[in-house]
DNA sequence: TCTAGATTCATTTTT
DNA sequence: TGAATCTAGA
């Protein structure tokens, strides 16, 4: 066993937790120590040296992409075998419990899962029916509160309601139970809360499913919520096999009902857990640790730990302010220009506290023609057409599906405007039937009124769509539908250059459907729709293609760099303006830490005197957590803003003042010359910026950016003929 | 019912 | 600042 693959490149420590086989155990690994190694390796060695079937092992991860990655690893250890694992995140566990046992907790067989804006929308429906004005209560806040609720596992009856707005709340909770019920709908606090409720009123399904998973491996369990912790505890109570691997120090999701205890009493929970501390970090310099563990360990509720490093000659971390938050973007593309020379634009990554930082970055990025890939940015299943499409496919598989029917009933304009919707809602209220339902009955109604004709129309066209498309696969269904649905001609017919993107994206809609049909045994049209409901991003970092990546801080945790820039580190940003409880700072401490030890080579911190924010320019100080690095492990350079004084009053003042160093920067930062800009350019991909390339209808364009990857690349091209233009990779030949 | 123009609103993080 | 929602007038 000595030799086997599961158990190289393992050290003691490591090795120790792979081999542990029976009873529960904790894994408090440190940033770096290689807990992913050490997940997937428990996983290669169960199957290989204990002949562990792979369906009997549970592998939980908390984001799609920590997910993806896992699987790529095991599936490198283990190959064909890694399939048949239990193998995602909470919410995809859940889901896949539901869809085999659903049925107990009353639940419709083909139930559609509803993103955080058909929530809203049902929300809204529901406040309106209750007469709650949204000025008083806004959706959003319900929409927390009744996540919040989910994850503690409290249905509407069991929330406590102490206050008058938590009061509305919980009135409104259940009526919007009632409504997602009839639109045979759940939500993702329903993915988690649900499976567990019924498995506690089942005890045959209980039986059931503890005895099936021998195994369950959990990564960032310090991220668990009460509903997730819960779940864990049902599925292992059988073999009491549970692993869970995490670090306190990385727990940066308690505003999503993360709580740190799951991790902190774990053997108190679990009995007889062994616990193993994996404390040597792999992946970063001395100075890189200890100026990111100087920052934690600032904090006071966490467990003691200090990770150490063999790593001793590096580079030291680098600290520099700037005037304005565009002469950070450009100092950080400057150090990039200068280290893409050695360091591949991939091995690069810049980190923000909040996506609205990322445009100044961009733009500089831009204009020194640097490519580069915003990860987590603007979505390709949230555009608006995107929805219109999928809103037609979820109503053609669910025809009970309200918010499906808002989204189209008048998507493309078919005369169904607000006032026929109301009739429609109020006739569902009193029958209590979905909306898509009350709109059948009412377009056949013997007293007519003013639209049924439309809705006669809209109806019978949804009806037509569920007979034309009944056996076909998700490919074939979707061109279909998309067609019938008028969507397109609407759009081809609209001379505008952004329906000529928006055409774009329902073709690319087509092309991920026919890829979902291509690569997935079950090709139905509600196969497809599940698997991206579940999917909020493109998941995987492609680190082929040569560019820099942009995120948010929360965005970054599993990922590293050989080189990182960790930007805007004020006050008011790092740790964030509206935090102000004491909790809320350790967390915001956490977040910088997990930015912080992203990094394996050389970190750059910077921060900025004055940052535009809306349309104001703040001038703002030095993030106070910085203090706590030690200065033998850091450099400062640029400004030093020793003493910065009291803010400049009023917002015209602010601005003039914001203008004139703008101006003053212009004058000791010239633009790059041409010659400059060519240097910089290196050997890239395929439409990157600053290569160029010829579209199949728009002709030859300069590339300006690029996002996304593989199919759902998208290229921003300033064509010669009609100008700036947002299109897909795929429509592009590369010049 | 539809459209354009006005107005408001929020920007922390996301399954 | 820019997206989302509202409102007035056609």
């Amino acid at each position: 066993m000595q030799g086997s693959a599961a158990l190289s490149g393992l050290n003691d420590t490591q090795r120790g937790a792979v081999l542990h086989s029976e009873g529960p155990l904790l894994v408090l690994a440190g940033a770096g120590s290689g807990k992913t190694r050490v997940i997937t390796h428990r996983i290669a060695h169960l199957v290989r040296e204990l002949q562990v079937a792979p369906w009997q092992i549970l592998a939980v991860t908390f984001s799609n992409k920590a997910a993806s990655e896992m699987r790529h690893r095991v599936g490198e250890l283990l190959g064909a075998q890694a399939a048949d694992l239990w193998l995602g995140t909470f919410h995809r566990t859940g889901l896949r419990m539901l869809r085999s046992f659903g049925q107990h907790g009353g639940l419709a067989s083909g139930f559609t899962i509803y993103d955080r804006d058909d929530q809203k929308k049902m929300l809204k429906r529901a406040m309106a029916a209750l007469n709650i004005s949204d000025q008083r209560l806004k959706p959003k806040v319900v929409a927390n509160f009744i996540d919040r609720a989910k994850n503690q596992l409290k249905g509407p009856d069991a929330v406590t309601s102490r206050d008058p707005t938590s009061a509305l709340c919980a009135q409104v909770y259940s009526r919007y139970e009632a409504d997602m019920k009839i639109a045979g709908a759940v939500d993702f606090g329903d993915l988690l809360m649900r499976p567990v409720q019924i498995l506690q009123a089942e005890p045959t399904l209980m039986q059931m499913w503890s005895g099936r998973f021998k195994y369950i491996l959990v990564d960032e369990f310090q991220d668990t919520n009460h509903a997730q912790m819960q779940l864990l505890q049902l599925l292992s109570s059988e073999h009491r096999n549970l692993c869970v691997v995490g670090d306190d120090d990385q727990s940066i999701y308690s505003w999503r009902g993360a709580d740190v205890s799951n991790i902190l009493d774990f053997p108190k929970r679990f009995e007889g857990a062994r616990v193993v501390k994996l404390e040597r970090n792999y992946r970063s310099t001395a100075q890189i640790l200890a100026a990111s563990g100087a920052i934690v360990s600032q904090n006071a509720s966490r467990h003691a730990k200090t990770l150490w490093t063999d790593q001793k000659d590096g580079s030291p971390v680098h600290l520099h302010g700037s005037n304005t938050d565009l002469d950070e973007a450009r100092w950080v593309v400057g150090r990039i220009g200068e280290a893409r020379v050695a360091e591949p634009l991939s091995e690069m990554a810049i980190f923000y506290r909040t996506n609205s930082q990322s445009r100044v970055l961009e733009d500089a990025l831009r204009s020194a023609r640097i490519p580069y890939v915003v990860i987590g940015g603007l979505r390709f299943y949230d555009r608006a057409e995107v929805k219109d499409g999928l809103g037609y496919l979820k109503l053609v598989v669910n025809p009970d599906d309200t918010a499906a029917w808002l989204r189209v009933v008048n998507t493309p304009r078919r005369g169904i405007g607000k006032k026929l919707v109301e009739r429609v809602a109020d006739f569902a209220a009193i029958k209590q039937i979905s909306m898509p339902e009350a709109a059948r009955q009412l377009s056949v109604v013997k007293e007519s009124f003013r639209g049924q004709k439309h809705l006669k129309a809209f109806t019978e066209l949804m009806a037509q769509m569920r007979a034309d498309v009944a056996t076909k696969s998700a490919d074939t269904a979707g061109v279909m539908i998309l067609r019938h649905s008028g969507l397109i001609d609407a759009l081809s017919q609209d001379p505008s250059i952004e329906a000529e993107s928006r055409l774009d994206n329902l073709n690319q809609l087509v092309s991920a459907l026919t890829d979902y049909t291509e690569n997935h045994a079950d090709t139905s049209l509600g196969g497809y729709l599940e698997q991206v409901s579940l999917v909020t991003d493109i998941d995987k970092l492609d680190k082929t293609v040569d560019a820099v990546s942009l995120m948010t801080m929360h965005a970054a945790k599993g990922l590293e760099f050989n080189q990182t820039f960790v930007c805007g580190l004020e006050r008011n940003l790092m740790p964030h303006g509206n935090i102000d409880d004491e909790a809320g700072i350790e967390e915001e401490r956490r977040l910088l830490y997990v930015a912080m030890t992203r990094a394996r080579k050389r970190m750059y911190l910077t921060y900025a005197r004055r940052r535009q924010r809306f349309n104001e320019v703040l001038t703002q100080t030095i993030s106070p957590f910085l203090a706590a690095i030690p200065r033998d492990a850091m450099v400062r350079t640029g400004q030093q803003h020793q003493g910065w004084g009291a803010p400049v009053r009023g917002p015209s003042s602010r601005k003039q003042a914001w203008a004139r160093a703008a101006q003053k920067e212009q004058k000791t930062n010239p633009p790059r010359t041409s010659e400059e800009v060519a240097i910089q350019r290196g050997p890239v991909g395929p439409f990157l910026p600053g290569s160029r390339a010829r579209h199949v209808s728009f002709g030859e364009g300069e590339v300006l950016a690029r996002e996304g990857h593989g199919k759902l690349a998208r290229v921003t091209i300033r064509f010669h003929r009609v100008g700036v233009k947002k299109v897909l990779a795929r429509f592009l030949q590369a010049l």
